[in-house]
DNA sequence: TATGATACATACAAATTTGTAAGTAATGAC
DNA sequence: GTCATTACTTACAAATTTGTATGTATCATA
């Protein structure tokens, strides 16, 4: 969520993970608003205003640099129009859509584990 | 990876997302150490001394940490050993079994992605 | 000239995750 | 009695992620 810092082990085995392209793919899903926002922005909500009024809890802050993370990892693309007041629009990318069905089986085998869960403990 | 602090914010959207079986799942999978060891697991590296054999940059303490939070999270087992030296065998549970065709997806999502990346930057 | 609308940016702080280094316990082999 | 083996634990520190509070820019409208 932030810039590259020193090097360090913590940055030598994020590398060595991201060579793996589960690790890499489960790493960009991973911060907490990710998916939440992906998948509004699916559903039509596609900008600033709309997604921090339908996500509640989220700031300003992270909703910004979730936005440009999931930019910066080529999952969304992001419009600027040259209006005043200003109206910036989100869509998903390509790949980003071919993730979607995939998280509907993420969704599933999620809701299988709390119900697992339950029977368990 | 730590044990429950104080209630905050944090915490506060930490439940609320919990709620949703998408992030939920993600969430289980989000440790830095965890598909690798699961992974590891299902094929047969299923004791302490193997795992830190194989997975290179790994700490023990990490190891600990992260198995105990896959059994924690009803994902593995752990099945002790009244030997000595000690024996301490891990294995997948059925729930976690569920999982592994859905990381062939999200595996060969993420090459795509990488590929997609490449084409772009 | 002040206000509202929209989409941010920035300085700072707290919470969480990961890493470092050293130590523990049991016992059979030497 | 010392050592090797296995699977850890613990105290501490660094890195990363998330949150709080406040400020910025533009221009049309009142």
């Amino acid at each position: 969520m932030t810039k590259v810092k020193e090097s360090s082990t913590n940055q030598a085995s994020r590398k060595f993970l991201a060579e793996c392209d589960l690790t890499h793919a489960v790493r960009l899903m991973s911060g907490r608003w990710k998916l939440p926002i992906l998948y509004l922005i699916s559903k039509g909500q596609n900008r600033f205003g709309m997604l921090k009024k339908v996500i509640p809890n989220i700031t300003e802050r992270m909703l910004t640099l979730s936005l440009r993370e999931l930019e910066d990892d080529g999952l969304i693309t992001r419009t600027v129009f040259a209006e005043i007041p200003p109206r910036v629009e989100y869509a998903l990318t390509e790949i980003a859509m071919d993730l979607l069905p995939i998280c509907d089986h993420i969704r599933h085998w999620g809701l299988k584990h709390k119900q697992s869960i339950i029977f368990t403990d």
